[in-house]
DNA sequence: AATTATAGTTACTTTTAGTAACTTAGAAGC
DNA sequence: GCTTCTAAGTTACTAAAAGTAACTATAATT
């Protein structure tokens, strides 16, 4: 029998899916389970532009962030900012000034996140079909 | 000047992040944007959830489903389910019975795309410090 | 003394998520 | 031949979250 290069990538596919299950099932049952925790709270459009924009330009106020989001209100973009922040992904840093001045930046793991975050839209615009379609 | 694989690194990681700016900004104006839509439309915990379950099982019927996501109902799974079903990312199949019999499965692009969150969730499960407490 | 600027907050409305009870249609048991 | 059971949902309702619009604090500037 011959192992091709398909079959281990099958391989590999398999056993990651399975670790990740064997991994996280005792973690979903506590609440503890990173991956949905990401996703159901911290994961909205929101957030996914805030992170895009911070990986992006770095360094953000956070009337920047909000020209920069089309579409965002204040009330949303300081929602987001702090889940964001409580999340460990988003810094930040405030001057005592007045009119006051805030940066918005990314944490090392926002840095990181960001990145993959990059990757997985990438693929998406080059894989997707269906969310091509407006939807909803 | 001497040019290390870290150096190289930072800039492939800058140079994807542009590229995915410059592809993106336009499709945000116009709703189209895969990425945003997968985020804002598709990717609540539930919808986690079930692709995860189906990259895992491969084929599950509605109440099996149901059985395996703790705490989802039955009409947050229909409607889960429907949305999923409508940006291809999983397949229904019907069976004319008494009574009823439904299987879903993942599409091939769903099939990328839960190797992609699986990838990402290992990630998270090594990297994230801040996620591990329960929040909100 | 009124105006401007930034980074939000507060009160309110609309949309979405979540809960619980109901539906449909034939097959099997009595 | 009448009741019970089953799977895969739906319907009507309530709770929670998202979204909107107007407001606030403080000091410097005009």
């Amino acid at each position: 029998m011959v192992v091709t290069k398909a079959d281990n990538e099958e391989f590999t596919l398999k056993k990651n899916i399975k670790d990740y299950f064997i991994k996280t099932r005792p973690l979903l049952e506590s609440g503890l389970c990173p991956t949905a925790q990401l996703f159901s709270a911290s994961m909205d459009k929101w957030s996914l532009f805030c992170i895009m924009n911070l990986g992006y330009y770095k360094v953000l106020r956070f009337n920047e962030l909000k020209g920069n989001i089309t579409g965002i209100s204040a009330r949303m973009l300081s929602v987001t900012l702090k889940k964001l922040e409580r999340n460990d992904i988003v810094k930040r840093n405030v001057y005592a000034e007045v009119p006051p001045k805030v940066e918005y930046s990314l944490t090392p793991f926002g840095e990181g996140l960001a990145e993959r975050l990059v990757g997985l839209g990438h693929w998406l615009l080059d894989n997707s079909t269906r969310l091509k379609e407006k939807n909803k």
